[in-house]
DNA sequence: AATTGTGAACCTCTTCACAGCT
DNA sequence: AGCTGTGAAGAGGTTCACAATT
């Protein structure tokens, strides 16, 4: 069986965005070339991406939108809820904590953690944030999914550890550093700094970058 | 002369901060497989991504580490400030003027832009709220190079096409749509659903994906 | 002995181009 | 006529392997 590169998934998510905006627009049918030009692909790619998973559409006529977005939206997990986890309530875990579209898509915040006492106890969201004291069991018993990593990065290895002892089978981790898994275990790395750091390379060297 | 790509690019962050680290911990010299291992990446890919902007190392001996990590930062533009402009006081634009890490790399935000009454007039980190009514002027006093859009998907063309006016050359994208920019306007996207969608798909296909 | 810098080989992703449906 | 699905070609990124250097 053929593995699915990072670059299709990513494709993914962004088309389904397109298809839920033409579906709340009344949008019936959607070509290859419009799903592409909506997010700066050709057809033969979203064609090609599409492939990876059957055959969804119809020669002479296009794809039927409410159709392909359930069948991406299953292709992608995403018809389901996952339970999930927030490690650290600095900045950016208040914003996911806040983040509308991840609950909206399914993504469950059931616990939040941090070691300031300042912050335990508190509740953001509706979600009470605790001490990590007692993190691997906790996260088993709320039978936890995916941990978002959002401590520093000295705390960050040691936490996932943790956590996979506590039966997390996803991280994603926004701390800078280059974390171990087992193999079993899945990681997605986010880095908020990377692309405004890109945008400073480009600015300064606008003759060594492709331009949209 | 040779466009570089994003994956070099981006390599090239981590790289830097893989080097600062070093630094502040009195590492003096550095290989390219050592710097590989601290980003899952190979020693020839390190050698390549630099190959691209000189010759650094000194065979037989590697790196000087405090070197690299100068010429590193000059190549990234990152050794100068950069004036931003976060547009959209939400969650995400309250957590980058929460972040330190910008104001460290000397991204320094000068303006907030937000069209809720109740936010305008208020100091976030010692940056007023304003609203966006003389967005392009207050832009162009302010000689802001990036604009970050952390607005609702339904205004940010219209917000970028103000900024431009404004003399903004840099856009970070946070909102999930395709923005179209004049050829001399760099624009970097960034979506934060992007990743956790690919770990929902990582899970429920396992047998799809390439794992670490 | 160790490690860089780099052309060539290799591999992966994208685009082309066209047969096959509607 | 219009558009999908897909094998083949093309483009681009990564790894190999080794001469060059300390």
């Amino acid at each position: 069986m053929e593995y699915i590169s990072d670059f299709t998934i990513h494709r993914l998510s962004k088309y389904l965005r397109t298809l839920s905006y033409m579906e709340e627009n009344g949008i019936k049918t959607v070509s290859s070339l419009m799903l592409g030009q909506h997010n700066g692909v050709t057809a033969a790619q979203v064609r090609k991406d599409l492939s990876c998973f059957g055959a969804f559409g119809r020669r002479g006529l296009g794809y039927n939108v409410s159709d392909l977005k359930k069948n991406v939206n299953r292709i992608m997990g995403l018809n389901r809820t996952w339970k999930v986890a927030i490690c650290g309530v600095g900045n950016i875990g208040r914003a996911l904590l806040d983040y509308d579209q991840f609950r909206t898509q399914g993504f469950q915040i059931m616990i939040a953690f941090d070691n300031d006492p300042a912050k335990i106890g508190k509740t953001i969201h509706g979600v009470a944030i605790r001490s990590e004291v007692n993190l691997e069991r906790d996260v088993r018993d709320e039978n936890i999914d995916i941990a978002v990593i959002a401590v520093p990065v000295s705390a960050a290895q040691l936490i996932v550890d943790r956590l996979i002892v506590g039966g997390v089978k996803g991280i994603l981790n926004f701390a800078p550093i280059n974390i171990q898994v087992p193999k079993n275990i899945f990681i997605r790395n986010e880095n908020m700094a990377i692309e405004i750091e890109a945008l400073s390379f480009a600015l300064t060297n606008p003759n060594l970058v492709h331009n949209s």
